[in-house]
DNA sequence: TAGTGTGTCGCCGCTATTATTACATATTCT
DNA sequence: AGAATATGTAATAATAGCGGCGACACACTA
């Protein structure tokens, strides 16, 4: 099974968003700087839409925006927003429960899972969007808002 | 980006090694335990061998071992022994690189997306096969070595 | 020599992901 | 009002990894 890819694009699509000042972007062109396809872009948008991050304006001269300030959205926010498994997958069919090992195993390693699940969205936590934003800025030698 | 179900199925093999105390155990008793087929098993022992952390013997009354104490056997070793794909995956086609985000951002999350990893990485590194083993052991409230 | 267990191959079904087409709906512009 | 535009969502198809299963050569033990 494909990993996801959409932690990835999702964050491209919000630093491209941030570097364009408040200036609607169109799926089209979020999709056309991925590489990817306008309803892939609009099916992450409707994700990050209905976690808040970002809002849509229909019509001609619309596109989407950031909905709120770019220092307010931590990459933690994205990577809750699009992806849906489980960092770490259990057994695909729970062990044997009468089993010394299998009826313990889970438990057992639960607590480890949780803390490196924990420290690896701590990280996440530590990023913004407007961070990525600066960083691409400065990699790019341009200046905010960017024409496209 | 999900782990597929082999590190947790992994771990489970190598603590039902431990507490088995060196005697050999064989796939289909593994299986057994983990609910799963004895080829997955015998996969994930071969993976495990070829880093160095469990052998086999063949014929008859063997079976799995650890290569080493169990206490030298951290989960991280198992993770990077069995799990095959990056933690985060990038974009699938590579982002626009004439485009002032598309080419500067894999550039700029790629810090952030490596002190993440690394911060799971950690936590996995900090606990062995033997504090899962005890752990089991303490849970299922038995004394090592267990009989099968 | 007979029995046992591993290592590996190939095939199948399942599931998640992305690309693509299509269309209804809402909004803007003239 | 009417035309153009952009989103949101559904349906379909292609792709890919994963895990379950049968088979079998090979190695080792008793």
């Amino acid at each position: 099974m494909p990993t996801s890819t959409r932690f990835a694009v999702a964050v491209h699509a919000l630093a491209a968003l941030a570097v364009s000042g408040g200036k609607p972007l169109r799926s089209e062109d979020v999709a056309y700087s991925a590489n990817t396809s306008p309803v892939v872009i609009r099916g992450l948008l409707s994700r990050l839409s209905d976690a808040g991050l970002t809002r849509s304006q229909l019509g001609a001269g619309g596109g989407a925006l950031l909905a709120r300030a770019a220092e307010k959205i931590r990459l933690l926010d994205v990577y809750e927003a699009v992806e849906d498994t489980e960092l770490f997958s259990l057994h695909r069919t729970p062990p044997c429960e009468s089993c010394a090992v299998g009826g313990n195993i889970l438990e057992a390693i639960q607590p480890t899972l949780t803390l490196a699940r924990k420290a690896l969205e701590d990280e996440l936590a530590k990023v913004t969007v407007a961070d990525i934003a600066m960083e691409v800025e400065r990699l790019g030698k341009f200046k905010m808002p960017l024409e496209w």
